[in-house]
DNA sequence: TTGACTGAAAGTGTATACAGTTTTGGTGTT
DNA sequence: AACACCAAAACTGTATACACTTTCAGTCAA
């Protein structure tokens, strides 16, 4: 899709940094310093901060510059309503045409997820968990799907990480597991609502009541 | 969102050039040319340019530039398909909570649609007949929901342009007034069941399976 | 006439320059 | 000590410059 592949890397990097809390909600993103650090002129960081605003990771404020995004309370609810309604119908879709090959390969995805969660990795862990959605959409052949839940799912872990109460996502894998399970059963409903669930226990993860504090000022003294 | 307004307003009036089909699948987007144009320089063409083509309204193959988008057949029913199971969904959670309001605001809109239809306005239908699904999302407060479907429905306009075989779309605004129907009932099952037959006529409209010539030889002849 | 070759023209990709705005740090006043 | 004010520094927004690639036109040979 993109022209220039310089530019392809850099919003790859700082998609990776933002998902992965490297870089915090907030944080200011000088255009300068990004361009040293990356070995590019700020021409190319700011093709790359355009296409991050686009993708909802950070936000742009005329003439004050990029900041990593603060997605509201209400914007994370939202982001979850559309993955619900997205995914349960996904959900049902890929149960109609299930093949064994396909139920294999998301079998293997959670074998992979369940390694990360035991060894504690982390970062490793996060991108797997999602991925596990995204590899659905794949092996649906339907990669404007894919994409789209692709990009869904790097808000959300913008937001859980600004939300996040308890760490308790642990058992994502177990119920990845479960979701499959129905799958391999052609238990449509039942898949869909697991589908459902296990996305709500995400959300309900967040504290998203918590009034935020007002502003920036909170980043700032963070 | 955008840092900048002269490049939004670069993006949207290119978007609704796409859309309205007086920009063709395939043509070559010089950047001097719409710099001037624009009365701007390449650097806010640019911009623009790597907007759209994140929006898939336009591809850019490194160093020959910048193309209208052609859709495959493919990509199609993928766009199709992701239309179908977001907006089976947001009609049953629309139908869950709607209000006299709401019922009221659509009914409105396809007030709207049928004078367009019956003026003949043809940009202004489209525009019409797509902004229904968008008004849903935004009657359900849900602004993610919105852009996403707002960039999806771009993409459908696009396609319809490349595949239509009938104009037969004029009962659109009665497919819409149907649902509404179904929704005031509260006929959860049957609005769900009429959303989704909707957007399979408005695909069904389409001859996606015709081969299409190999390549831009066709666009070129065009 | 067709086809391969070549040099000019046009176009893209990246860096840099510069004007205008925001931020910062310091100075002086209350 | 707190606050307002002001100049310097830093930063963003846009235009332009320049290297490199593609496209095109014309020439020549077969």
């Amino acid at each position: 899709m993109d022209s220039s592949t310089a530019t392809r890397s850099i919003v790859d990097a700082m998609t990776k940094a933002i998902v992965e809390h490297r870089l915090h909600p907030g944080t200011k993103l000088a255009e300068q310093k990004l361009a040293d650090h990356f070995g590019v002129s700020r021409t190319l960081v700011r093709q790359a901060l355009f296409q991050l605003a686009q993708k909802r990771l950070i936000r742009m404020e005329p003439a004050r510059g990029a900041f990593v995004a603060t997605p509201s309370s209400d914007e994370a609810r939202q982001v979850f309503a559309v993955r619900r309604m997205l995914e349960a119908e996904m959900t049902r879709n890929f149960v109609r045409h299930v093949t064994p090959a396909q139920v294999k390969a998301l079998k293997e995805h959670v074998a992979q997820e369940k390694a990360a969660v035991s060894s504690g990795d982390v970062p490793g862990r996060t991108d797997l968990l999602g991925d596990f959605h995204v590899r659905m959409a794949e092996l649906m052949n339907n990669q404007v799907l894919a994409q789209m839940l692709g990009e869904l799912i790097s808000r959300c872990a913008l937001i859980t990480l600004m939300y996040q109460s308890t760490h308790a996502a642990e058992h994502s894998a177990e119920e990845h597991a479960e979701i499959i399970k129905a799958i391999a059963a052609k238990d449509e409903d039942l898949a869909v609502r697991l589908m459902d669930e296990h996305l709500r226990h995400v959300e309900e993860n967040l504290t998203l009541d918590r009034k935020l504090p007002s502003n920036d000022i909170a980043m700032a003294l963070a």
